[in-house]
DNA sequence: TTTGTCACG
DNA sequence: ACGTACGTGACAAAC
């Protein structure tokens, strides 16, 4: 059989440290669990197995701390985020049917070993061992595999270790570890080891000797030096005592036979209600369970079933209210307790018509209106956006996941699903928005903005294809000769975009010295590079290379494949995206054109206007700075805005204490540093990195910086500090963010959380200044007929289309809707260009 | 699907 | 000892 042994507390472990802090509405912390059990399903897909047993260390003492009173003294206690977790989990998984094993007075670790042990020693069974402990790697055999799982940013990964595998990583067999383990020691275990011994020597030392044994022969050996043989000497008994600690013992009285741990029928209904209570609500289908099992509602059979019938012109005429759907197989309305299909021209009248209408993609709907050259009237309820603005960190929002997240009970079954569940829905969401203050947020901004975006999308932006195409071409030609001489020098051929062949040229062919390295190998970043350039000729020819590349792979072959029929591209805005309420920009993404350097702000030039009409281009200048400026009502800093001097240069001259006239272009760029990092929610490592000064000097510029600035030192500690009291921060219209990790006990991700309090509302109402300006710029354009239309928003910047007759008119109300879009303490300052192109009219 | 890299505000 | 600024999306390679 193939048996699955899996490390409890070692795997919770990795998932609460590799999964972002998660609660629920009421704040229990469920992001250990939810990462355990992801881990827990990636490992039965990859391995398959037959049986699976999770073994859990009871807190009691064990053989090893009778046999050394110190053992794992000084471990800390995991945080209680985390110790909460582990109940529920244990409980959950029995729901589910697995088998937990436990042996008082042993380790899990133990446990593993004895169910290796076990099947090393059988002819027919097979066992992986998922563990997050390099300790476990002694186990390893022709029978046994360890599976490590190992954590980054969000996502879980497991590195399958075999005998080979673990021979390559170590120089060693797999129970030499123990050995290796024996001399080292281990500090957070409190395993003494041999006292100035790391890995790199014990390793050696066992290469060389093959054991602990081996080792304490050969003490005379020239090879050793003095100074570790004394160091051996002193602490050997220290050593042979680690080597009974760190063995793990295969023979704990469980049972192990495999054929006893087949997951059982378990619980489902149960594991069902806990998922939905921990708001799990991906993973009930993950895991093949019904969600109806959970949610409070009765039996789809005790629903009032509605076979859906063609909406009529009367019925639509009585009609006050209704929920909208487009499916693949066409357009459905429901109301109460009836549901309509819609087919044209009963559409065309629906959207028309003064019905107020609730749906979950309502720029969907504009564009299906506008492509038919009419408007929506009174879609004034988009249950995805609203969901979006109660919690913009969440991944998706489908009506299913929204019904059980928000306990909704559907109205009736039958006709497509998700309409039975949208009314509810709504109102649900509704009553949340007012609750938490935001519906004027949602009703004056988010749902006026969905028609703005979909006009802009459908307006799209007119690329001069033939230009493009060429200076492609020029790219490419370019490319090729930096892509000759890189293999010429390297001397050999290689896939040049692959960051692996490349780290494996520079760093093993050619010998460089390979700087930071990335969990799956070398390094090869720009940043990286630019301190190789002295060292080899090959650098320049790389960093040109990838230049060419990125720009010819994305900025033309990505372009030219979104062109329409008409030379246009229309990208696709997001809404519901950015955690701090921006919308984003994709497919294309227009909203990361090249600008920063000379050859890709080329690019910009083959964004042009159709013939007869301009581009205009109004940019804000500095709002992010502004609207701290204004949010933190800091004196010094409105009054340097409202001066209308330079911001930056203003700042270098407080914080270096020099004049105005006396700031060097230098010290204004390190000005510059200083407001951006503050804006980011600052650290002097990162803005030493930036600026290129020590982190003593970076330290002293922010100290200087909050010195002179003391309201908004005051503001951001006052964010921070009501940031958490509250669990989560605001923006000037009310936009809020949840910040649970501001509740963790990882200092990490504690101050990670700190850096989110600062920069959130200052990014999030920058964004919503924006969207206002959107909004207003675009009803004028259109109440007064002006022959111009808002094509694209980067962030602080709006570009209009506009005939050359109404170009003057229509700048004027870009600029003036702009800049009075919120009226904030320092003024709201817009640069507004005009030209042929998007270069031209910056 | 994930990773590394790099484009933007 | 670690990892270190906020927010995004696209592409190519590798899994």
């Amino acid at each position: 059989m193939k048996l699955l042994c899996i490390d409890g507390h070692s795997v919770l472990n990795r998932a609460f440290y590799g999964v972002k802090l998660l609660t629920t509405k009421d704040g229990r912390f469920t992001n250990a669990i939810y990462g355990f059990l992801s881990i827990l399903l990636k490992l039965t897909d990859q391995v398959k197995p037959d049986a699976v047993a999770i073994a859990f260390d009871v807190r009691e003492k064990t053989f090893r701390h009778d046999r050394y009173a110190q053992y794992k003294g000084t471990r800390k206690p995991s945080p209680p985020e985390l110790s909460e977790q582990v109940e529920p989990l244990k409980e959950l998984l029995g729901a589910l049917g697995y088998t937990i094993v436990t042996a008082p007075g042993y380790e899990a670790d133990d446990i593993l070993g004895t169910f290796a042990h076990r099947c090393e020693s059988s002819d027919d069974d097979f066992c992986s061992i998922a563990t997050g402990d390099r300790d476990a790697l002694q186990l390893v055999g022709e029978r046994v595999h360890v599976l490590l799982t190992t954590t980054k940013h969000g996502a879980g990964e497991t590195t399958e270790m075999d005998i080979a595998a673990v021979q390559e990583r170590y120089g060693i067999a797999p129970r030499q570890l123990i050995e290796v383990k024996a001399l080292m020691g281990d500090s957070s275990d409190n395993i003494p080891g041999v006292a100035g011994v790391g890995e790199k020597t014990a390793l050696a030392l066992i290469q060389q000797f093959e054991s602990l044994d081996g080792v304490y022969e050969h003490l005379g050996d020239a090879s050793i030096r003095d100074g570790l043989r004394l160091k051996l000497t002193t602490d050997r008994d220290k050593a042979y005592l680690s080597r009974e600690l760190v063995t793990i013992d295969c023979a704990v009285p469980v049972d192990v036979d495999p054929a006893h741990y087949v997951r059982q029928q378990g619980d489902s209904e149960k594991a069902a209600s806990m998922l939905a209570d921990l708001e799990m609500h991906s993973l009930l289908q993950r895991l093949n369970l019904k969600a109806e099992a959970a949610a409070p509602r009765p039996a789809a059979a005790a629903l009032p079933a509605c076979e859906p019938v063609p909406l009529t012109a009367s019925a639509l005429a009585d009609l006050k209210r209704c929920c909208v759907l487009r499916t693949g197989d066409g357009c459905y309305a429901a109301s109460g307790t009836a549901v309509w299909t819609v087919d044209e021209p009963m559409l065309w009248a629906l959207l028309a018509a003064p019905v107020e209408k609730l749906c979950t993609d309502a720029k969907s709907w504009w564009h299906l209106a506008l492509d038919n050259g009419s408007a929506v009237q009174n879609l004034n309820f988009d249950a995805k956006i609203a969901a979006y603005l109660l919690n913009p960190s969440a991944s998706a929002y489908s009506v299913a996941s929204l019904a059980a997240e928000y306990r909704v009970k559907p109205l009736f079954s039958g006709g497509p699903e998700e309409l039975g569940s949208l009314e509810p829905l709504c109102a649900a969401l509704r009553q949340q928005l007012e609750e938490q203050g935001m519906t004027a947020l949602f009703r004056d901004i988010e749902m006026p903005l969905v028609e703005v975006l979909a006009r802009m999308e459908q307006e799209g932006f007119l690329l001069d294809t033939g230009g493009l195409g060429q200076f492609g071409g020029e790219l490419n030609g370019h490319m090729a000769a930096e892509q000759a001489a890189v293999y010429e020098l390297v001397g050999k051929e290689f896939n040049l975009n692959s960051p692996k062949q490349l780290g494996e040229a520079l760093f093993e062919t050619l010998g460089l010295p390979a700087g930071k390295k990335t969990k799956t190998g070398y390094s090869t970043n720009a940043e990286t590079l630019e301190k190789l350039r002295g060292a080899h000729p090959v650098i320049d020819h790389i960093l040109r290379y990838r230049t060419y590349q990125k720009l010819s792979a994305t900025y033309v072959e990505g372009l030219l494949r979104a062109v329409d029929a008409s030379g246009r591209v229309h990208t696709d805005f997001n809404q519901t995206e950015t955690r701090t309420g921006r919308i984003s920009s994709r497919e294309p993404n227009l909203q990361n054109i090249p600008v920063r350097t000379e050859l890709g702000s080329r690019f910009r030039g083959f964004f042009i206007a159709k013939p007869g009409f301009v581009l205009l281009d109004a940019d804000y200048s500095q709002i992010e700075l502004r609207v701290l400026a204004s949010i933190s009502g800091d004196t010094r800093m409105i009054a340097a805005f409202s001066s209308g001097r330079d911001i930056h240069t203003e700042t270098a001259s407080e914080i270096f204490k020099v004049d105005r006239d006396a700031v060097t272009p230098e010290l204004r760029r390190r000005a510059k540093a200083v407001n951006f990092g503050i804006v980011y929610g600052i650290g002097a490592y990162s803005l030493a990195e930036d600026v290129g000064v020590s982190m003593k000097e970076a330290a002293s510029y922010i100290e200087g910086y909050l010195a002179t600035y003391s309201g908004v030192a005051a503001y951001l500690d006052a964010t921070v500090q009501n940031a958490k009291r509250d669990g989560y921060v605001t923006t000037l219209y009310g936009r809020r963010r949840a910040l649970p990790e501001l509740a963790s006990s990882n200092k990490m991700l504690e101050a990670f959380g700190k850096r989110l309090a600062m920069n959130t509302p200052i990014q999030g109402t920058a964004a919503d200044i924006i969207k206002i300006a959107m909004i207003r710029v675009s009803r004028r354009l259109l109440a007064e007929q002006l022959e111009a239309r808002l094509i694209l928003q980067v962030h602080d910047e709006l570009i209009i289309e506009s005939s050359q007759k109404d170009a003057a008119r229509a700048a004027d109300v870009l600029k003036e809707e702009m800049m009075r879009a919120a009226e904030m303490a320092v003024p709201l300052e817009v640069d507004v260009g005009q030209g042929e192109s998007w270069l031209a009219a910056k």
